[in-house]
DNA sequence: AGTCAATATACCCTAATGTTATGAAAATTG
DNA sequence: CAATTTTCATAACATTAGGGTATATTGACT
């Protein structure tokens, strides 16, 4: 015979609290529900749970044992229930996010640390790839969002877009660079300078030409190309190199003193950084919190880079 | 926000299952049933709990974890049927029981041995005492079950009794009595034996006087009284002690070789040993069960009492 | 594209559960 | 020991969650 595991829930509550006034209080429901479910349930087990005619109501050796599992059941219908309020509030799910490689391991990576700090039982799952891969396993449904810099113009219809900080390139190189302890330089001095290319295929490729041609190089040598951020940080460092990065790069690596801007106003590409997603899903409240995050961290990012960069790059 | 154990446990059939369809099955509802009651959820939560337009339906991370709670709570739901059932058949449960003491550890506890081996999960809780004591815990509610040697006629009002054995009282003593050798004797050596005299107010007592005032013996030496069975044993095994036992005793320690009973015969009693019960209570399981244990097991010792008893005692 | 199998909806109905009002009985107290 | 209080049971009624059957819908597969 099958017992309804509400009853042991009831069970349990009155048994805890003492009475089944105070269980039927504890349940929320009323006194003679309470007292009514209870006598069902002795009709139907054909056995009593409390001995009969006992003011305080006093249980029967069965009434415990079931109790037990009533105890069992509540606790985990309590469970499923914060669980469910986790998962909806945002706090605990799955977020699968893919961007370009520069950006997720140069400014993503560390947002994602303090992101995990403050809700540790949301899991992050990080791929990488660029615009047309993004929209690709956006549409496979494989991730929930995207994050690459788009000219808002060129989303593809079925998307959206929300841009986070305008596209600002620079020119990077070690801090112990033979420019970057100058006070000024020619830009002609630039060009004699080993250059590092970003991973072909890369918006950042394209952007190297056009940044450099802006300030009229067009001959340069590249010495290094198709690496991660963190094999063009390692080459930069033990080299004379210099490549163009994204400003919200330099910044962030900032800290870490491997890596700085020179004072030289490159042509910014059209593009922004931003969120990329498909307007036809729903969105699991960890992504959502994800993105409100994320999206916060780049406003007071953009901020911060908007000051420092006009005093130490395009100062000029 | 609370959720329905019930539900829980059929997310979790469902996904055991393999599908709606199967999991309607597992927890013998009708697939509609099943399915309106997972679109509720998926309303009162505001959350998906199975991904939209997928046929072989794929469940989402929260209805995983919900569904690992719903797996404790059928689980524990289950142990709750299982126990209930257990409990109604008799096959868990406690039995209080009191006797008086020589039956209870001569004949009773054996029978005990032999009920908890079949059914390990019945509590017996033993207790001791004589008629008036028993109808005392019984009225009080202390115990479900007398056993003593009662006078059908002297039951008392309210209360049931059920005869299990006819009152035969023997002379007993060690194997390695001088009587016991002898394949005759004449009834006035056995008045020249130091005798045990049992517990003062036991039925067993007044029994005595009247055994051997049956056979002519009014004048006897009483050398020990008040011990229990185990002590009246070993007194008797170390002396030539003799005693009145009832002969359902001295043939259940037969096989232990610690105790005969010599062929005289004497006045049996009017008592008859058996159940005694308040028939005002509701019969627990356990009780019943054994109750019916005990008695088929007396109505074995019944026919080899009658058989040995005629063969080897009350032969005259 | 058509078929099949699995799931969702529509509809009706029963039974469980809730509520308030009230009765009964055990426990407590003066 | 009678009066009172506390606690549980019952009655009567309203609501609805949840069950079933029949049927529509829709992915998935050939």
């Amino acid at each position: 015979m099958k017992i309804d595991p509400n009853h042991l829930c009831i069970l349990a509550a009155i048994i805890d609290a003492g009475g089944l006034s105070e269980g039927a209080v504890a349940v929320s429901k009323s006194q003679p529900s309470v007292s009514r479910t209870i006598a069902m349930l002795e009709a139907r087990l054909g056995a009593r749970l409390f001995e009969k005619g006992r003011r305080p109501l006093r249980p029967t050796e069965l009434c415990l044992s079931l109790a037990e599992q009533g105890r069992i059941i509540a606790q985990a219908s309590e469970t499923a229930s914060l669980s469910a309020a986790h998962y909806s509030r945002g706090k605990s799910g799955t977020a699968r996010i893919a961007g370009t490689p520069i950006f997720m391991d140069g400014v993503i990576a560390n947002m994602i640390a303090s992101f995990q700090g403050a809700f540790p039982k949301v899991t992050i799952n990080q791929t990488y790839g660029y615009m047309a891969e993004l929209t690709e396993q956006l549409t496979a449904g494989n991730i929930d969002l995207g994050i690459c810099p788009v000219s808002a113009a060129s989303v593809p219809a079925g998307f959206a877009f929300k841009p986070l900080l305008r596209g600002r390139n620079v020119i990077a190189c070690a801090p112990s660079h033979p420019l970057a302890r100058k006070s000024a330089f020619k830009l002609a001095d630039i060009a004699s300078y080993p250059w590092i290319a970003p991973p072909a295929g890369s918006p950042l490729y394209s952007d190297l030409r056009g940044a450099l041609g802006s300030i009229g190089i067009t001959d340069f040598r590249v010495s290094f190309t198709g690496g991660s951020l963190a094999s063009i940080l390692s080459v930069m460092a033990g080299s004379e190199s210099l490549t163009v990065l994204p400003y919200s790069v330099v910044f962030m690596q900032s800290h870490s003193k491997t890596v700085t801007a020179l004072p030289v106003k490159l042509k910014h590409p059209e593009r922004e950084l931003g969120f990329l997603w498909r307007e036809d899903r729903p969105v699991r409240p960890a992504v959502q919190r994800f993105r409100k995050y994320l999206e916060s961290e780049f406003q007071v990012l953009a901020n911060h880079i908007e000051q420092k960069g006009r005093a130490a790059v395009w100062r000029a």
